[in-house]
DNA sequence: ATCCAGGCTTGATCAATATCAAGGACGTGA
DNA sequence: TCACGTCCTTGATATTGATCAAGCCTGGAT
C-alpha cells in the first residue's frame, strides 16, 4: 500500500480508538483496491475472504433468490461491509457491487479475527460497527413490515433530508430503480409513490427534490426514533 | 441468585469459552426471575438496562409502529435478546413479552460493558452472539422482501420439520396468530395458505402437522442456505 | 356434560402492489 | 443537432394480501 494511501486509512471510523501501532500491522497485510462501476465485489454465499471498507465511491448491497432481486442498502466512503460473515468465518450472506467507481481497503478475514482476539480496541471498534449494521437491518425490517410503499417513501425523504441539514431541498443520491429496490417496490410503484406526494407539496424532478410543506409530509410519514433516527 | 440457579446460568452457550472465574464475577451481578405469561419483559425505546438471557420459556420480540404491531422472532431457552442496545447503551428497539411463563436471567448493560472490555474471551462470546443474531435478521429481512407469504410459510414448514429431524412431523410450537405475524401476513392470510398447501400434501390440523410430501413442499419452497440455513 | 371465550376459518370485498406494455424524457456521443 | 439508449413514467390489468363480518370449533371452567 502507498504511503498516502495509509495515510488515509488510518482515519477510517473502524480504527477509531484502535493503537496506531495496531493498525499499522492490520493494515500491512491490507490493500486497497480500485473496482470500476458495475463489478461484483462480493458474491452471496461465497466463503468470506475480505472484510471490505469503502473508501471511495457507493456500493450496493443487494441479494438474489430465484429470479429475483432487492437491494439491502447502499454504502458510502467509511462504511464496512460484511464483518459478521468475517467474524464467524462463514459465507456472505449478501452480494454487493459498486454504483459508481470505487476505491475499497481489503482487510483478509484471517488479518481481522486475529484481530479481534489481539486487540481489545480492535475488537470493540469491531463489536460496535456491527452493533450499529445490526440496529441498522432491525430498522429496515420493522420499516417493511409495518409501512406501506408510500410511507416508506415518505419516511426515507425526511431521513434524507435531516441528513443534509433539513434544508428542505435534496438529491436522490442514485438511479431510481435502485430507491425502489431500496424501499422494497417496483419501480413503477416508486413513480407512482412519487405521484402521489405531489398533495403534501412534495416536488420531485429527475434527481432533485424538493420538500415544500415539510408538516404536511411529516403527518403522512410519522416518523418514529426506533426505525427512523439513525443516532438511535 | 441460588445455588442450583447458578449451576444452570453456568451452561449457557453465552458463556461457552468464558473462564468460570469470570463467569462467577458476572452472576454475582445477576438475577434470574420469574414473570408471568403475557408480561412485557422490554420495552422498545426504553434504555437499555439489561441483557435478557432466557432459562425457560418462550419470548415473543415483536415491534409496534402507529396500531400496528409484528413480531420478529420467538426465542426460546438458552438464546438471549437485545445485545446490540446493551453493547451501545442505547434505547432497545424491539418489545419482548413471554409467550409462556418464563424465567429468565438479568444481567445488568453495565456489566456485560465492562464485561467486554475486561475479559477477551466474553468479548469474543458476545460479539459472536450478536454476529448470529445479526445474519438472523438479514436473512429475515430476504424472506420478506423476495418472497411471497406461501413461499414463506412453505419454507417455515421445510426448516421446522429439519430442526425435528426432518420425520415429516412437527407441532407448531404457539399459536397461529402469532405464527402469521412472524411471517409476516394477517391470520387470514396464514389460514388460506395453510389451504393452499393441501395439493403439496401438506396436513395441518390445529397445531399438529405433517409433510406427507416432501419433494413436491421443497419444489414450491425452494429454500436455500442464505436464507434457511439455521447452520449458514 | 354443558357453556363460554378465544382462536381459527371462511366468505366477500377492498386496497396495495406487481406485472406487462407502450410511450416519453433526457443525457451522451457522434 | 440528431440519434440512440437508458431510465423513467403512465396506463391497463392481474395478483397478492388486508380487512370486515360471520360463523365454527375446541379446550377449559363450571
Amino acid at each position: 500500500m502507498r504511503d498516502e494511501d495509509l495515510q488515509e486509512m488510518r482515519q477510517l471510523p473502524l480504527f477509531d480508538g484502535v493503537g496506531a501501532a495496531y493498525v499499522e500491522s492490520l493494515l500491512r497485510s491490507a490493500f486497497v483496491q480500485r473496482f470500476p462501476a458495475h463489478v461484483e465485489l462480493v458474491h452471496e454465499g461465497d466463503p468470506a475472504d475480505f472484510l471490505y471498507v469503502i473508501v471511495q465511491g457507493q456500493v450496493e448491497i443487494y441479494a438474489s433468490y430465484r429470479d429475483r432481486e432487492t437491494t439491502i442498502s447502499v454504502l458510502g466512503p467509511g462504511n464496512s461491509f460484511i464483518i459478521a460473515a468475517v467474524l464467524l468465518d462463514r459465507v456472505y450472506l449478501k452480494s454487493a457491487r459498486g454504483l459508481t467507481p470505487t476505491r475499497i481497503l481489503m482487510l483478509p478475514a484471517e488479518a481481522v479475527r486475529d484481530g479481534f482476539a489481539e486487540d481489545a480496541h480492535f475488537a470493540r471498534a469491531l463489536a460496535v460497527d456491527m452493533a450499529l449494521a445490526y440496529r441498522g437491518v432491525v430498522k429496515e425490517l420493522k420499516n417493511q413490515k409495518l409501512r406501506s410503499s408510500l410511507e416508506r417513501l415518505a419516511n426515507w425523504l425526511i431521513a434524507e433530508d435531516e441528513k443534509g441539514g433539513s434544508t428542505g431541498k435534496l438529491e436522490i443520491p442514485y438511479d431510481k430503480k435502485v430507491l425502489a429496490s431500496r424501499l422494497g417496490m417496483a419501480p413503477e410503484v416508486l413513480s407512482r409513490s412519487i405521484a402521489a406526494l405531489i398533495p403534501y407539496k412534495v416536488d420531485i424532478r429527475g434527481r432533485h427534490v424538493q420538500l415544500n410543506d415539510r408538516e404536511a409530509l411529516l403527518s403522512l410519514a410519522r416518523p418514529v426514533p426506533t426505525i427512523d433516527d439513525p443516532a438511535c
